[in-house]
DNA sequence: CCACATCACTGAACCGGGTAAGTTGGGGAG
DNA sequence: CTCCCCAACTTACCCGGTTCAGTGATGTGG
């Protein structure tokens, strides 16, 4: 079960490999004719290019890196590292790049992923996600001159691509919809509070808050972890004057948080709101469904995916904005009693 | 920015690039001397050996691929698989194999994609899940000579390595444990029925209601989804003489029955109880935490891993079973009324 | 009829490691 | 003193594509 080479389709074909790369390869050099009898050749023997031997030469791996730095606890129930991959894949695959995955621990390791990956050229480019104010890895990026993109922000990521939503601009959306309903004390659970995104939305959480002359805009950080999820929400519904809405930086620590005020005997949407961040089949599973604000997770995965390979190509890409991300109510909002 | 080889390493040492080979490879044919010497100046510049050329030569790819065939959908919800992932990678990395991922729509697709990377020289062997009955993708693994792994069963694989949980004793566990609380009319909402493991628990589930004396044992068919869950569970709850426990083959499906029962005002565990196959965070997330079959994942992932490491190194890699399913009690089960 | 361009290809040199086979130099045995 | 052996290297070729500098045949214009 000799896996065939160029060599083999050459001998087959009476010509020289030489020929046969042109061949393959669309480049100019062969007759029509003899391309044709080559390709049917190929195809025959079942004949796929040996990447190593293409990636020494032509020095394009054609695999892209992406680690993930969560623990496998929350990794395996959170949904959107998993739709992010599979927008990936949409665009990978069509042009024939590989993905490949690694699980690490801490920021550290993932930089020492990327410096083994690209000294062993086993990639072209890194998507590189949950970025931190001062991130250590971008610097490492620059110096290695691996392409990237950055998948979160805005925020100063130097010259390397950068795509994100506009955060911003859900969360004021989200609280606007819950004073129009009725609500003056708003709280939010936030997501581990060095990372880029969760500091944008405190700002404009904090902001609308101002700006609509709520008091009472409390942000109690957490870690996306339904345990934290738990105990964040128990610590806001204890209190005397307890909020009326909660918004969540994700579906899990939402479905947690509704679990708490269930076991606590408050009624949702009655006696408490809730709005997740990211939306996913999650937040329809529970009953009351949960409104969320939504975005196509696989679509950005898509997106960061053609920045990658075009900054692989050489190009230069900039910073670009994902779709949009908008409110999906469902049945855990209400106006308060 | 070029990065370093070993012709670098041999000429600041001094030696031929043979030498560096064998002194950074644990070879004999260097003296201890050199060999410190080489190494420190790898170490110095960075080195990282180039894995095409190391995989051109030495025909080992040093990674391994796995196929996900799910909609993107549930894939992103349900924590099997990133369960699976970081157990992969605990033991991958520890021999610095890489992971390759590609996401497809089906059975045939996976088996271009297996064909695709053998025939690329991208990976040394792949983990196979979803096995299903007659399955298209073990005669093509045969034919090929592709080390590989099947997750789930037991069932026929020919030569093929095998890690199967023992999912006939856990319902069995499940299904006496609710009879112990008094339950009689005991139904189960299935994963995809031609998936190999469904199959085994149907069987056993008939198997052990039978040998009990239980008439009502049901089993309705789903796909693991979060909708045909619910569907499910309200097609049972809605007929003349409803069960009152019901056992769903994944936490999905659990977790959105118990949001129906929620719906049509029934008490859980008071009316219903339920029982969640692979436990996982999610059935600790919502209110009442969820009973669940246990096993652990990660570790089964792992294991498989390391089968897949053995086989690739030419060892025979037989039938193994993986750690012990248990029943983990928690608030969705209790006596009926 | 010749100079020149173009086409369709061949041959060989790469890429960067791995490794079998050959080459030293030094030490010990006879 | 010679022979042999062995450690410690070097040399050279392999893996399987890509690519560049030829080469011979054919066509074309003046």
């Amino acid at each position: 079960m000799k896996r065939p080479t160029i060599a083999d389709i050459a001998r087959r074909a009476g010509v020289s490999k030489g020929a046969v790369s042109y061949a393959l390869n669309g480049q100019p050099g062969v007759s029509e004719a003899t391309r044709k009898r080559i390709l049917s050749i190929a195809q025959e023997i079942g004949f796929n290019a040996n990447s190593a031997a293409r990636a020494l030469s032509g020095a394009r791996a054609r695999a892209v890196g992406l680690t993930l730095c969560r623990p496998a606890r929350i990794l395996g129930i959170e949904p959107w590292f998993m739709g992010l991959i599979s927008g990936f894949e949409a665009e990978l695959g069509a042009r024939s790049y590989a993905l490949t995955l690694q699980v690490v621990a801490t920021p550290e390791q993932e930089v020492e992923v990327y410096r083994r990956w690209w000294g062993e050229r086993r990639i072209d480019g890194v998507i590189v996600t949950d970025i931190r104010e001062g991130d250590v890895r971008i610097p490492v990026l620059q110096q290695l001159q691996l392409p990237a993109v950055v998948i979160g922000g805005p925020g100063d990521t130097g010259p390397i691509a950068q795509i994100w939503s506009d955060d911003a601009g859900a969360i004021t959306e989200a609280v606007r919809y819950l004073v129009a309903l009725g609500h003056h004390r708003i709280a939010r659970v936030s997501g581990n509070a060095d990372l880029l995104h969760t500091q944008n939305r405190t700002k404009a959480f904090e902001a609308v808050c101002a700006s609509l002359g709520l008091d009472h805009a409390l942000t109690i950080p957490a870690d996306y972890t339904g345990e934290e999820g738990s105990r964040a929400t128990r610590r806001l519904l204890i209190g005397g004057d307890r909020p009326t809405a909660i918004i969540y930086d994700n579906d899990v620590m939402a479905v947690a948080g509704l679990a708490v005020a269930q076991e606590m005997g408050l009624s949702v949407p009655g006696d408490l709101s809730i709005v997740a961040w990211d939306d996913s089949p999650l937040c329809s599973l529970v009953h009351p469904p949960l409104t969320a604000l939504s975005r196509d997770i696989s679509a950005y995965g898509a997106q960061a995916a053609r920045e990658l390979l075009a900054a692989i190509d050489g190009q230069v890409v900039g910073n670009v904005e994902a779709g949009r991300v908008h409110l999906t109510p469902r049945g855990s909002t209400a106006p308060p009693r």
